[in-house]
DNA sequence: TATCTATACTAAACCGATTTAGTTATTAGG
DNA sequence: CCTAATAACTAAATCGGTTTAGTATAGATA
């Protein structure tokens, strides 16, 4: 079957391209075409199972009825449940997603930001590496609508939507103070984001809220790279801290798996002589021996919000004022942390 | 800064659009543009911090740079994982990929399909509900490349990479029966997948082969959108089988993960009591108690070869041979089995 | 001197829509 | 009967690029 195109319609029925164009965006009867015409139009149109170019659609009206979604890595569980969330949150709305992946790679990330543009998508929801604040504040310049979502740049007056990263890891590390451990590790990645570093703060501002020092020992930090290969000697280090640390808490859900696969090859009993618990968590988490204590976030809010926050921007005022939430986290207890 | 087009640097510069095109695009050379002119366009477009409109450019060269990815779920580790592999294997290739859900919905699928068509997608590639052939038939005759990936139709010639379902249960049955079990229940989704139906086969070929007689009792399909109130009613119901099941095989990793819940909730002992093998698996699986032994798909095959095929089929020559294959899966077994 | 051939460009059509600013014919109002 | 308003359209510009088919000039060749 032939493709059809509008220019195709009018010549066929002996009406202007105008008349069809507006017709098929039902918009015949403001603009009094006769109910004889607009038939005449539709019927045609479907039964050559006309579809409109969106590239022209877009090009001409400028507006490309998408939005762009930038995370680190679309493999992630908890980035694909971000994805999902807000392709189910957008269903219905018109928009369609293209989302890309930076790999933590700030400077992909900014090819990826440029490449969006540069297709016109209408807006950007962001996880970022937090290394590319030039080219976010140009975006902020341009009152280009975005949201930041996992990760912000404080110094920047924007949109975002993230969970308090600090005050999770602090209601995990207290968990296991209060259950009497003492030697506290706590395995991390190499703090180039924001959002890791306020991990640490939040681990250490428990320590010391117990009255605990604050030791560099205690703290592992991987190259996020390189960690399948790192955790093995940072698990041994930890247990050979003077008579070997009582508890573990790991910064994200994959640190948590390879670490505690580390912990059962080296036959060390979790919780009895090692606790665990996890920032994040896997699908399996409430399976695995023993279950694992984890700090869930709410990817669901995240998401929903996001999507909110950016197409009433897109759609509703022009210089609105930047919506910043800080979502909480839920402490999930099950038997890795030595229980309550 | 004030947004600048092909237009605003031609007369800026006095030359025709032609010529700052042309070089823009490197073809400078090719048509005699002299090497003053390039380099004065191309300073003031690295000045001025020019990009092409994507969409007007689509448009007018008929190629979009744009592959589509159909998915039943972005959220599923499985299809994350495909997404992620397709987008690496893309990467600096040009093109970008559009990728969306369909939620295992035909008229979603559909939709998303002629969606992507009028977004001028170049190629597709569908992980399909399978209940679509009209619209994959219409595809195949318009000509249009695309590949089919996880889930194909056999009834039509088209290109596909696929898993062997029913070997990989076939498989892992065999495995549960050659460690003595002989009442294995099989959990699985109502098979309106010819993928699923085939692990249905393979689970039945298994038994037959060890002289055993299929029982419909032992078989248990779930609907694919509520299984997780289901579940409990089915192994309930396999425990209840005469003396009960000593074994059960999950179609899915999902299917797996609530089964297991189901088991330990109702304080069964796996292995020992029922053991269990599932197709698929999630990250964590090699830490759950006991760690589940899983058939293991080849993700990044499927993804690299379907991206292969289709990127062929696109830049290549255009009546090509339908590439179909058949990927072999692998049985890892663990403890959950009743391990060798 | 007339013709050919490079060189270095450019005008204008085109991609497939949307949209602005009219135009014509008919009817209503005064 | 004349003017204004309305109904039912349409021509042409536009979106921002790419590409085809030339053109003008200078130098080389016969």
């Amino acid at each position: 079957m032939k493709k059809v195109f509008l220019k195709d319609i009018a010549e066929e029925l002996k009406v202007s391209k105008t008349a069809v164009s507006l017709v098929l965006n039902n918009k015949g009867d403001e603009n009094k075409i006769s109910q004889e015409t607009q038939k005449r139009i539709l019927d045609y149109a479907k039964k050559h199972n006309y579809v409109p170019n969106q590239l022209a659609r877009s090009l001409s009206r400028g507006k490309s009825e998408t939005i762009g979604l930038i995370i680190p890595n679309i493999s992630d569980t908890f980035y694909s449940k971000i994805a999902g969330y807000i392709e189910l949150k957008l269903k219905g709305s018109g928009y369609t997603v293209l989302f890309s992946s930076s790999n933590e790679d700030p400077k992909k990330e900014g090819e990826l930001i440029r490449s969006m543009l540069n297709r016109q998508v209408e807006g950007l929801i962001i996880a970022s590496t937090q290394q590319n604040l030039k080219e976010i504040e140009s975006l902020k310049q341009d009152k280009y609508p975005f949201v930041l979502i996992d990760r912000h740049y404080p110094e920047i007056d924007t949109n975002y939507v993230v969970v308090d990263n600090y005050d999770g890891i602090k209601t995990a590390t207290e968990h296991l103070l209060r259950l009497g451990r003492r030697k506290i590790g706590f395995i991390t990645l190499k703090p180039k984001l924001e959002a890791i570093r306020q991990r640490l703060l939040g681990y250490r501002a428990a320590l010391e809220g117990f009255g605990l020092e604050y030791n560099d020992d205690l703290v592992k930090e991987l190259d996020p790279l390189n960690y399948e290969n790192m955790i093995g000697e940072a698990v041994g280090e930890l247990l050979k801290f003077p008579n070997s640390v009582d508890s573990i808490v790991f910064s994200t859900h994959y640190l948590t798996a390879i670490g505690l696969r580390e912990l059962k090859n080296k036959k060390i009993r979790v919780p009895q002589e090692v606790a665990i618990v996890s920032f994040d968590q896997l699908a399996a988490f409430d399976l695995v021996d023993p279950p694992i204590t984890s700090v869930i976030q709410p990817v669901k809010d995240i998401a929903e919000h996001a999507v909110e926050i950016l197409i009433n921007e897109i759609e509703g005022n022009k210089n609105p004022v930047m919506v910043k939430e800080t979502l909480g986290s839920k402490l999930v207890i099950r038997k890795s942390c030595g229980t309550f």
